[in-house]
DNA sequence: GATGAATGAGGTTTCATTCAT
DNA sequence: CATGAATGAAACCTCATTCAT
């Protein structure tokens, strides 16, 4: 029992401490990008010996493989959610909007890493890691798209290929905070409410009066 | 005279051999990304030695720079074009659309190195650079949003701010190219017309029915 | 206490490698001139890989800077320990003489990076450095030059400039050693007192004979 | 007839050119030293192509040992003739003084290479030339000897050997023209009679009062 | 002879990874 | 497990020298 109980602690340290090392990772990451970032940032940052690390991870690519699959696992955790609470299409899409831009004020590292890193895997050639993330990203327009397959059915949507057009929207929204984060330096000062309005108002209503 | 001749043939070839640089160098970095390209694939596929680049450029940095440069100002004058030609602002954009496209067709560096480079140069720390090259996209942005000013004016367009619909639609043909050069290897199936007409409406009309 | 040792060891150790490769720096700058030594030399001498190198020192230039601080202040503790033990400025100036021959001659690396490497950067443009470096250089200067100011107001010497003359010594002391490790190869054979006693002589009284 | 003019022109246009490279190149090494000197910024200011120098000399290093060479045959010129024209060794040992450091005044970069580059050249383990460039400069040495020894043998003199005492003498010089160089900035105003005096008056006389 | 583009060896520096303690 | 020194491959960049024109 006693030596059960040490392994759970154990466990749980063991989970804790690469908990730590991903999250200074991950800052490290968002500020310097993939290539530029080093182990000794990530080390000093997380407070451990460079060496440490590697009793964690295999190496600074897998680190990064893992940061990602779990950013793109919270991105679909927030699509389903959302996507299963009820309303119209167009309620749905602004909760998701709202909490998706929540989740990049809570952490604006996982706004940049999305925006920069993101693209760069995806243009990249490493072909095996590629089609893993791309099937997990378009999983998660496929929860969207969902919704809008419905409302396309009931003609109350263009009809156009919804995987497009949930990818379109996704973008929209990494666009306008990326543009806030950039310009204005953080995203504290963006209101996700009136962000969402704008970005769901003219996603599906255009720029164009009527 | 024939010295005056010898001087200008020396002069074009050298032009010449810069553009070879900085057709390959583009090449290079629009598959491997800043960082990772080097020199010696540069040299490589430029069929020069190493040290030859450095009779044609100061630094790695520096031929990056001046190749996004050249990107923007072509972008720039696009816009300017596409822009004076007369219509509509619908048909100003559509014609904006389908010049970008095509300009993303004829060499897809061009939007590879768009898509990667210019959101890492735009998060990152190099403050002197990064404001440079700001300038010039925001250029380049107001041209198109000039046309949406006047149509606000008129009521015929939402009343938001024109840089930033502006923003929003530069993004979207980015977006969509971006998707089908990922997801279909490259853009030689994309039809210009057709999918600028889809970005426009979207643009315009909204995803919803009326 | 024993985290407490082993820390201390650890500090020691790396103390002692830091020193290790400023020895074996020395050596191979003193042997090459600074421009010309590499940090392959270096690394060979102290049996270390290149790499190792940057985990002690920033830069080449950094250690070399290293080296010649030391250098200096090592000649400046000469030139206060020989004037604060009494005596005459001839017996002061004598017993700066033999001790200063004795560091060359325990390390004629000392020698070879005062003469060549001193003058080298007290001529080059490096302005910030520089001033540092001569102000080291003048302060010990200005040592010796305090006993000479004593005996010039008591009459005793000519009525000169008295760093001016101090300068003078000090270099004929650097041109004496510099001439026997030319010619002969080697310091071995000199003889720090009969030389002192030969410079100090010539200083004072001068070539002729009265 | 008209053809051995033709080769004298050539030849007299052949040798200007070469002492025209030499000169910038005198002055190149003097500003940054031999290592740190290019061969483009030696082309640069003699205005020639790169590719020209290879036409008149073998070598980086071979113009500069052709720059020594002239300089010491200059100052040996110079050691000759003050010696011959007659006078005692002390008014010799002026007029020798008050020459060189005109020389250095007309050319400071004299001066800068004696100092900098010959000790360099001197110290280096590269023997063959080594030896050579030391026969150049014992040779210079010993004409001022000479005069030395004449007085040694008369009593005048320190029984001390004549050519250490020449060296002495000869460096003496070097030394005060470097330091005032170094903290003026220029040699403008340093006055050879004066400093000629000084540099006799000490080295005859000593420091001492009698 | 003059030119300047091309070359490539060689230099400094970085950093992911290993490993002895 | 934690540590951090050691490693060395690989990057960028320089520049003396060669060579076609």
């Amino acid at each position: 029992m006693a030596v059960h109980q040490q392994l759970q602690r154990r466990e749980r340290e063991r989970l804790a401490r690469r908990k730590d090392i991903m999250q200074a990772a991950r800052s490290v990451f968002a500020k310097h990008g993939y290539k530029n970032a080093t182990l000794e940032q990530i080390a000093r940052r997380a407070e451990f010996a460079k060496g440490t690390f590697y009793n964690y991870f295999d190496s600074k690519s897998d680190i990064f493989q893992e940061i990602l699959v779990s950013l793109l696992d919270q991105m679909a955790v927030v699509a389903r959610e959302t996507m299963n609470e009820g309303g119209t299409t167009r309620e749905k899409f602004h909760r998701y909007s709202v909490r998706i831009i929540n989740l990049f004020k809570e952490e604006e590292d996982f706004l940049k890493i999305v925006m920069r890193e993101m693209n760069r895997m995806m243009l990249e050639e490493q072909h095996e890691k590629l089609a893993y993330f791309r099937k997990k990203f378009h999983r998660m327009k496929d929860i969207l798209a969902e919704s809008l397959r419905a409302d396309i059915a009931k003609g109350r949507v263009v009809n156009e290929k919804p995987e497009e057009l949930a990818h379109l929207f996704i973008e929209m929204i990494h666009i306008r905070s990326a543009r806030c984060s950039r310009d204005e330096g953080s995203l504290v000062a963006l209101d996700p409410e009136k962000e969402s309005a704008f970005i769901v108002k003219l996603f599906f209503d255009g720029a164009s009066t009527r």
